[in-house]
DNA sequence: AACCGATAAATTGTGTGCAATTTCGGTCGA
DNA sequence: TCGACCGAAATTGCACACAATTTATCGGTT
């Protein structure tokens, strides 16, 4: 009846299951893809309840499948499932956060260390041309291009390193820390801006010298960074809703 | 009716779910625990058909949590759903198996490098003292006993990470590579044996000297080094039923 | 004899209903 | 006035039922 064009739930957010595995199924991915986003997004609030009934209607759906999604977020780390007390939006201690970030380092390092071995000149040129770029857009003092042109880079990075397991895994932790950034609009990040863009400098750096143990420290070093970064903001700004209790 | 203790199903093997979540969680847990045994153990043979009902039986349950277990499952990568066609326990190939490794020794290298920050010399003991009655075992060409402590080992560094959700990625991925683990009995890999005993002895000086970096390179290197072994066995012994085509 | 189409059986996807547990409101007692 | 206990409403967990799609079987045709 509504066969949902598969190609376009491939969205970048999906679980432990690997690409191929999606590339067929799509009928009720829908939903679970909706029902992401409307978390991810910050529509739920932490520590929020969600009562099923709610979100049935609003997705138009009945409560077995949204059920079977509930499961999906739970095991994805987004969502707790009390037992008869029903579904939470997992709040995100400062712990949560620092450990999230320390898990994307080790991601990230690897892919580094996995793009050296196997990305091609075009591909380096590639991300030359994006650091290029978000050179500019730091120069320009622009923010949300700069940010999103970062994303790009990491994302051809783990792209470059072949390994659709490792970007599945990178794809489902960056989801978890989204829901973050939404919230915390990285307001005073600005004194370590500079900081970042020269860290950048040494990724492309040791990308083009191909050198993966050392790009691999550098990219950890770069996200432990980044998460004193957005462990303080957090700190700082909003602690709100992060005890359910 | 059957209340299950929770304690029980506190295994290992636990999704991307933090480990907070589920203390409480555990009426259904518990058929997600047995049907993920279940799999792992080998007992369906890959890219097998999963008809629901006969699960349903075996389990003494209704379909509905079935399936949501089964969603859960696929969210993990352990099964693969086809629409309309049901549940195939996911075929590892080759490829699947290598990317595996590689992001296993990614999260081990990050665990390693973590392990450094905040291990006590106490747990560097444990460690040692692992290590030595391993190489008792290794003396004794005890490849069981050998490979207990062996695991033992590396889940002491993740838990020395001091990183729940590290520790739930890795407990995914590990339950992932241990279907094949299972299937192939690691046969003719004594060749390697003599060189895996001798990276453990550089990866315990470095855990020594608490060299972060060091050790992430080095315990990369160990799960490369794993991995050709299981790759080139997995080539020459089982690539039974690797196709479902 | 092999291939193709149509019908029948089986299996999956989804909606609904009922039992069980929780949560809320109110009343009684101190 | 505050706390506890009790009952009702709401919500969750599971089983079942029905619709839709796939798979298997059978008959017909080339």
């Amino acid at each position: 009846m509504k066969p949902i064009n598969p190609s376009d739930t491939t969205s970048q957010a999906l679980a432990g299951t690997a690409d191929r595995a999606r590339e067929d199924q799509s009928l009720h991915d829908e939903i679970l893809t909706r029902l992401r986003d409307h978390i991810v997004e910050g529509n739920i609030a932490d520590g929020g309840r969600v009562p099923e009934r709610q979100l049935c209607e609003m997705l138009q759906i009945s409560r077995t499948p949204l059920r079977e999604a509930l499961k999906v977020l739970a095991s994805e780390g987004l969502v707790e499932l009390l037992p008869n007390r029903g579904a939470r939006v997992r709040p995100l201690s400062e712990q949560d956060l620092g450990e999230l970030f320390d898990v994307m380092g080790g991601l990230e390092g690897l892919a580094g260390r996995l793009a050296c071995e196997n990305i091609t000149d075009e591909e380096i040129a590639e991300i030359e041309r994006l650091h290029y770029e978000m050179y500019g857009f730091y120069l320009h003092r622009d923010m949300h291009g700069y940010f999103h042109v970062n994303q790009l880079i990491h994302q051809k990075i783990v792209e470059a390193s072949r390994n659709a397991t490792l970007k599945s895994a990178y794809a489902n932790f960056a989801g978890r820390i989204r829901r973050i950034r939404y919230s915390a609009n990285f307001a005073r990040k600005r004194e370590r801006w500079g900081e970042a863009m020269r860290e950048h400098e040494t990724i492309l750096e040791a990308l083009r010298r191909r050198a993966g143990n050392e790009l691999s420290d550098i990219l950890f070093k770069h996200l432990r960074n980044k998460r004193t970064a957005a462990v303080e903001h957090l700190k700082a700004v909003g602690m709100a809703a992060s005890e359910p209790a």
